[in-house]
DNA sequence: TTCTTTATTTGTAATCTTTACAATTTAACA
DNA sequence: TGTTAAATTGTAAAGATTACAAATAAAGAA
Protein backbone atom coordinates (compact mmCIF):
# COMPACT_ATOMS: atom_id res chain seq x y z
CA UNK A 1 0.00 0.00 0.00
CA UNK A 2 2.72 2.70 0.60
CA UNK A 3 5.29 0.59 -0.77
CA UNK A 4 5.76 3.08 -3.59
CA UNK A 5 6.31 6.17 -1.56
CA UNK A 6 8.50 4.09 0.70
CA UNK A 7 10.91 3.47 -2.76
CA UNK A 8 10.79 7.09 -3.31
CA UNK A 9 11.80 8.04 -0.07
CA UNK A 10 14.50 5.16 0.29
CA UNK A 11 16.20 6.32 -3.11
CA UNK A 12 16.59 9.88 -1.43
CA UNK A 13 18.10 8.46 1.78
CA UNK A 14 15.31 10.49 3.88
CA UNK A 15 14.01 8.19 6.67
CA UNK A 16 11.10 6.21 6.17
CA UNK A 17 8.10 7.67 8.48
CA UNK A 18 4.49 7.09 9.03
CA UNK A 19 3.74 10.89 8.73
CA UNK A 20 5.61 10.90 5.63
CA UNK A 21 4.13 7.85 4.35
CA UNK A 22 0.61 9.48 4.86
CA UNK A 23 1.47 12.68 3.40
CA UNK A 24 2.50 11.45 0.34
CA UNK A 25 -0.35 9.19 0.18
CA UNK A 26 -2.86 11.75 0.82
CA UNK A 27 -0.65 14.06 -2.24
CA UNK A 28 -0.96 10.74 -4.32
CA UNK A 29 -4.98 10.80 -3.86
CA UNK A 30 -5.45 14.23 -3.90
CA UNK A 31 -4.45 15.87 -7.10
CA UNK A 32 -6.00 19.20 -6.09
CA UNK A 33 -2.76 20.62 -5.29
CA UNK A 34 -4.01 21.27 -1.46
CA UNK A 35 -2.22 23.53 0.78
CA UNK A 36 -0.58 22.50 4.13
CA UNK A 37 -3.55 23.18 6.50
CA UNK A 38 -6.14 20.89 3.79
CA UNK A 39 -3.70 17.98 4.22
CA UNK A 40 -3.14 18.66 7.95
CA UNK A 41 -7.21 19.01 8.80
CA UNK A 42 -7.39 15.99 6.60
CA UNK A 43 -4.52 13.66 8.11
CA UNK A 44 -5.30 14.37 11.44
CA UNK A 45 -8.71 13.06 11.24
CA UNK A 46 -6.92 9.07 11.35
CA UNK A 47 -3.73 10.64 12.64
CA UNK A 48 -5.12 12.85 16.06
CA UNK A 49 -1.59 13.29 17.52
CA UNK A 50 -0.14 14.42 13.89
CA UNK A 51 1.77 18.45 14.37
CA UNK A 52 0.96 21.10 11.49
CA UNK A 53 4.75 21.53 11.58
CA UNK A 54 5.49 17.93 10.75
CA UNK A 55 3.28 19.03 7.68
CA UNK A 56 5.09 22.10 7.12
CA UNK A 57 8.36 20.08 7.53
CA UNK A 58 7.82 17.06 5.62
CA UNK A 59 6.05 19.29 2.59
CA UNK A 60 9.26 20.95 2.40
CA UNK A 61 11.54 18.19 2.68
CA UNK A 62 9.40 16.57 -0.12
CA UNK A 63 9.73 19.36 -2.53
CA UNK A 64 13.98 19.89 -1.67
CA UNK A 65 14.49 15.96 -2.25
CA UNK A 66 11.84 16.66 -5.75
CA UNK A 67 9.82 13.69 -4.80
CA UNK A 68 6.77 16.39 -4.90
CA UNK A 69 6.63 19.70 -6.43
CA UNK A 70 5.30 23.55 -4.82
CA UNK A 71 2.75 25.50 -6.62
CA UNK A 72 2.30 29.32 -5.87
CA UNK A 73 0.31 30.55 -8.04
CA UNK A 74 -2.14 32.06 -5.58
CA UNK A 75 0.16 33.92 -3.56
CA UNK A 76 -1.86 33.61 -0.54
CA UNK A 77 -0.84 30.21 0.12
CA UNK A 78 2.09 27.54 -1.33
CA UNK A 79 0.40 24.22 -2.53
CA UNK A 80 1.78 21.07 -3.21
CA UNK A 81 1.46 18.31 -6.30
CA UNK A 82 2.69 14.96 -6.24
CA UNK A 83 3.69 14.89 -9.76
CA UNK A 84 6.51 16.50 -10.38
CA UNK A 85 6.77 15.86 -14.28
CA UNK A 86 6.49 18.90 -16.15
CA UNK A 87 3.21 20.15 -16.46
CA UNK A 88 1.69 23.65 -15.75
CA UNK A 89 -1.47 24.74 -14.37
CA UNK A 90 -4.31 26.89 -14.70
CA UNK A 91 -6.13 28.72 -11.64
CA UNK A 92 -9.88 29.63 -12.36
CA UNK A 93 -10.36 33.37 -10.34
CA UNK A 94 -14.25 32.69 -10.15
CA UNK A 95 -14.19 29.07 -8.48
CA UNK A 96 -10.63 29.08 -7.12
CA UNK A 97 -9.88 25.28 -8.32
CA UNK A 98 -6.54 24.74 -9.99
CA UNK A 99 -6.40 22.58 -13.06
CA UNK A 100 -3.43 20.92 -14.47
CA UNK A 101 -2.79 22.27 -17.88
CA UNK A 102 -0.25 20.00 -20.01
CA UNK A 103 1.35 21.87 -23.09
CA UNK A 104 5.39 21.89 -24.40
CA UNK A 105 6.99 24.75 -25.92
CA UNK A 106 9.56 23.90 -28.60
CA UNK A 107 11.00 27.47 -27.22
CA UNK A 108 11.34 25.85 -23.81
CA UNK A 109 14.63 24.40 -24.75
CA UNK A 110 16.32 28.02 -25.79
CA UNK A 111 15.38 29.24 -22.38
CA UNK A 112 16.96 26.64 -20.86
CA UNK A 113 20.36 27.01 -22.50
CA UNK A 114 19.88 30.42 -21.29
CA UNK A 115 22.93 32.00 -19.14
CA UNK A 116 20.99 30.96 -15.83
CA UNK A 117 20.81 27.14 -14.63
CA UNK A 118 17.68 26.91 -14.60
CA UNK A 119 16.18 24.35 -12.37
CA UNK A 120 12.42 24.50 -12.12
CA UNK A 121 9.95 25.85 -14.98
CA UNK A 122 6.51 27.07 -13.97
CA UNK A 123 3.62 28.39 -15.56
CA UNK A 124 0.61 29.77 -14.05
CA UNK A 125 -2.39 31.01 -16.27
CA UNK A 126 -5.71 32.47 -14.31
CA UNK A 127 -8.81 33.58 -15.94
CA UNK A 128 -12.46 31.40 -16.12
CA UNK A 129 -12.33 27.96 -16.09
CA UNK A 130 -15.12 26.79 -18.71
CA UNK A 131 -17.55 25.29 -16.04
CA UNK A 132 -17.45 28.86 -14.37
CA UNK A 133 -18.20 30.56 -18.12
CA UNK A 134 -21.12 28.47 -18.55
CA UNK A 135 -22.58 28.87 -15.38
CA UNK A 136 -22.69 32.59 -16.52
CA UNK A 137 -24.43 32.11 -18.74
CA UNK B 1 7.11 64.59 -13.08
CA UNK B 2 4.30 62.17 -12.66
CA UNK B 3 1.96 63.04 -15.61
CA UNK B 4 2.49 59.98 -16.98
CA UNK B 5 0.53 57.91 -13.51
CA UNK B 6 -1.61 60.60 -13.82
CA UNK B 7 -2.99 59.97 -16.70
CA UNK B 8 -2.73 55.74 -16.33
CA UNK B 9 -5.31 56.75 -13.55
CA UNK B 10 -7.47 58.61 -15.34
CA UNK B 11 -7.81 56.66 -17.98
CA UNK B 12 -9.40 53.54 -15.90
CA UNK B 13 -11.38 56.58 -13.89
CA UNK B 14 -9.58 56.04 -10.67
CA UNK B 15 -9.32 59.34 -8.73
CA UNK B 16 -6.02 60.68 -8.47
CA UNK B 17 -4.07 60.59 -4.95
CA UNK B 18 -0.92 61.75 -4.29
CA UNK B 19 -0.36 57.86 -2.13
CA UNK B 20 -1.50 56.33 -5.92
CA UNK B 21 0.84 58.65 -8.06
CA UNK B 22 4.10 58.09 -5.29
CA UNK B 23 3.69 54.50 -5.69
CA UNK B 24 3.31 54.15 -8.87
CA UNK B 25 6.60 56.20 -9.51
CA UNK B 26 8.52 53.90 -6.87
CA UNK B 27 7.37 51.05 -8.96
CA UNK B 28 8.29 52.64 -12.22
CA UNK B 29 11.48 53.45 -11.05
CA UNK B 30 12.22 50.46 -8.94
CA UNK B 31 11.72 47.43 -11.60
CA UNK B 32 12.83 45.51 -8.93
CA UNK B 33 9.71 43.50 -8.23
CA UNK B 34 9.27 45.18 -4.81
CA UNK B 35 7.03 43.82 -2.11
CA UNK B 36 4.26 45.88 -0.17
CA UNK B 37 6.55 46.24 2.91
CA UNK B 38 9.74 47.41 0.41
CA UNK B 39 7.18 49.93 -1.32
CA UNK B 40 5.80 51.49 2.33
CA UNK B 41 9.15 51.45 4.35
CA UNK B 42 10.76 53.64 1.10
CA UNK B 43 7.71 55.87 0.56
CA UNK B 44 7.40 56.66 4.42
CA UNK B 45 10.80 58.43 4.24
CA UNK B 46 9.33 61.07 2.82
CA UNK B 47 5.73 60.46 3.48
CA UNK B 48 5.28 59.86 6.76
CA UNK B 49 1.66 60.30 7.17
CA UNK B 50 1.48 56.53 4.96
CA UNK B 51 -0.48 53.67 5.90
CA UNK B 52 0.98 50.20 4.50
CA UNK B 53 -2.89 49.42 4.71
CA UNK B 54 -3.17 52.06 2.05
CA UNK B 55 0.06 50.89 -0.32
CA UNK B 56 -1.63 47.07 -0.07
CA UNK B 57 -5.26 48.70 -1.01
CA UNK B 58 -3.37 51.22 -3.89
CA UNK B 59 -1.49 47.73 -5.33
CA UNK B 60 -5.03 45.94 -5.38
CA UNK B 61 -6.64 48.40 -7.22
CA UNK B 62 -3.84 49.34 -9.90
CA UNK B 63 -3.87 45.49 -10.15
CA UNK B 64 -6.97 45.08 -10.66
CA UNK B 65 -7.50 47.87 -13.20
CA UNK B 66 -3.85 46.22 -15.22
CA UNK B 67 -2.01 49.18 -14.57
CA UNK B 68 0.60 46.92 -12.48
CA UNK B 69 1.16 43.02 -12.52
CA UNK B 70 1.09 41.04 -9.81
CA UNK B 71 4.22 38.10 -9.20
CA UNK B 72 3.88 35.03 -6.84
CA UNK B 73 7.12 33.70 -7.63
CA UNK B 74 8.46 33.45 -4.18
CA UNK B 75 5.24 32.12 -2.48
CA UNK B 76 6.00 33.93 0.34
CA UNK B 77 5.13 37.27 -0.22
CA UNK B 78 3.58 39.23 -2.93
CA UNK B 79 5.91 41.15 -5.41
CA UNK B 80 4.45 43.51 -8.06
CA UNK B 81 5.93 45.54 -11.43
CA UNK B 82 5.22 48.19 -12.84
CA UNK B 83 6.09 46.56 -16.39
CA UNK B 84 2.65 44.75 -16.99
CA UNK B 85 3.74 43.86 -20.69
CA UNK B 86 3.90 40.36 -21.85
CA UNK B 87 7.60 38.95 -20.14
CA UNK B 88 8.53 36.23 -17.54
CA UNK B 89 10.80 36.02 -14.13
CA UNK B 90 13.52 34.28 -13.63
CA UNK B 91 13.90 33.51 -9.20
CA UNK B 92 17.53 33.14 -8.12
CA UNK B 93 17.87 30.71 -5.06
CA UNK B 94 20.83 31.55 -4.23
CA UNK B 95 20.80 35.46 -3.99
CA UNK B 96 17.05 35.80 -4.01
CA UNK B 97 16.89 38.57 -7.36
CA UNK B 98 14.35 38.08 -9.27
CA UNK B 99 15.21 38.89 -13.02
CA UNK B 100 13.14 39.64 -15.86
CA UNK B 101 13.12 36.84 -18.88
CA UNK B 102 11.84 37.68 -22.38
CA UNK B 103 10.59 34.63 -24.39
CA UNK B 104 7.78 34.02 -26.42
CA UNK B 105 6.28 31.27 -27.30
CA UNK B 106 4.82 30.16 -30.60
CA UNK B 107 2.64 27.61 -28.62
CA UNK B 108 1.00 30.17 -26.62
CA UNK B 109 -1.48 31.03 -29.05
CA UNK B 110 -2.50 27.16 -28.91
CA UNK B 111 -3.00 27.78 -24.93
CA UNK B 112 -4.62 30.90 -25.61
CA UNK B 113 -7.56 29.03 -27.46
CA UNK B 114 -8.16 26.35 -25.22
CA UNK B 115 -11.78 25.86 -23.57
CA UNK B 116 -10.59 28.29 -20.41
CA UNK B 117 -10.78 31.73 -20.75
CA UNK B 118 -7.12 33.00 -20.12
CA UNK B 119 -6.56 36.49 -18.74
CA UNK B 120 -3.20 36.08 -17.22
CA UNK B 121 0.17 33.70 -18.25
CA UNK B 122 2.57 34.05 -15.53
CA UNK B 123 6.14 31.97 -16.70
CA UNK B 124 8.44 31.11 -13.68
CA UNK B 125 11.85 30.33 -13.34
CA UNK B 126 13.99 29.47 -10.47
CA UNK B 127 17.66 28.34 -10.35
CA UNK B 128 20.97 30.18 -9.87
CA UNK B 129 21.66 33.52 -12.10
CA UNK B 130 24.68 33.69 -13.89
CA UNK B 131 26.43 35.88 -11.84
CA UNK B 132 25.85 33.31 -8.37
CA UNK B 133 26.68 30.73 -10.95
CA UNK B 134 29.89 32.74 -11.42
CA UNK B 135 30.73 33.25 -7.91
CA UNK B 136 30.34 29.74 -7.38
CA UNK B 137 33.11 28.81 -8.47
C1' DT C 1 17.12 -8.04 20.23
C1' DT C 2 19.10 -4.11 22.40
C1' DC C 3 21.82 0.04 22.17
C1' DT C 4 23.35 4.31 20.15
C1' DT C 5 23.17 7.99 17.20
C1' DT C 6 20.90 11.11 14.55
C1' DA C 7 16.95 12.81 12.37
C1' DT C 8 12.09 13.56 12.89
C1' DT C 9 8.05 14.83 15.30
C1' DT C 10 5.55 17.60 18.37
C1' DG C 11 3.60 21.74 20.67
C1' DT C 12 4.08 26.33 21.73
C1' DA C 13 5.28 30.76 20.78
C1' DA C 14 6.79 34.12 17.66
C1' DT C 15 6.98 36.28 13.18
C1' DC C 16 5.46 37.87 8.93
C1' DT C 17 1.97 38.95 5.41
C1' DT C 18 -2.43 40.25 4.55
C1' DT C 19 -7.27 41.55 5.59
C1' DA C 20 -11.24 43.66 8.24
C1' DC C 21 -13.21 47.55 9.82
C1' DA C 22 -14.66 52.02 11.40
C1' DA C 23 -13.38 56.81 11.65
C1' DT C 24 -11.33 60.48 9.23
C1' DT C 25 -9.95 62.75 5.25
C1' DT C 26 -9.95 64.02 0.50
C1' DA C 27 -10.84 63.94 -4.69
C1' DA C 28 -14.16 65.05 -8.01
C1' DC C 29 -17.74 67.48 -9.52
C1' DA C 30 -21.97 70.31 -9.25
C1' DT D 1 -18.11 76.32 -1.63
C1' DG D 2 -20.71 72.30 -0.62
C1' DT D 3 -21.85 67.49 -1.37
C1' DT D 4 -20.97 62.78 -2.10
C1' DA D 5 -18.57 58.83 -2.84
C1' DA D 6 -14.20 56.93 -2.54
C1' DA D 7 -9.62 56.70 -0.51
C1' DT D 8 -6.69 56.87 3.48
C1' DT D 9 -5.47 55.82 8.05
C1' DG D 10 -4.63 53.16 12.35
C1' DT D 11 -5.70 49.41 14.99
C1' DA D 12 -6.87 44.94 15.57
C1' DA D 13 -7.52 40.40 13.83
C1' DA D 14 -6.65 36.61 10.85
C1' DG D 15 -3.93 33.45 8.29
C1' DA D 16 0.44 31.30 6.81
C1' DT D 17 4.82 30.08 8.09
C1' DT D 18 9.01 29.64 10.97
C1' DA D 19 11.84 29.08 15.31
C1' DC D 20 12.93 26.34 18.85
C1' DA D 21 13.54 22.98 22.47
C1' DA D 22 11.96 18.68 24.35
C1' DA D 23 10.31 14.18 23.35
C1' DT D 24 10.18 10.45 20.21
C1' DA D 25 11.37 7.21 16.72
C1' DA D 26 14.11 5.36 12.61
C1' DA D 27 18.30 3.08 11.12
C1' DG D 28 22.19 0.66 11.68
C1' DA D 29 25.70 -1.51 14.74
C1' DA D 30 26.71 -4.59 18.37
Amino acid sequence: MFEKYLKQLKEKNLKVTPQRLEILKYLDEHRTHPTVDEIYQNLKKNNPSLSKTTVYNSVETLDQYNIIQSITITGNEIRYDFNREMHHHFLCKTCGEIIDIDVTCPMQDNMLNCKHQIDEVHWYFKGICKNCLEKER
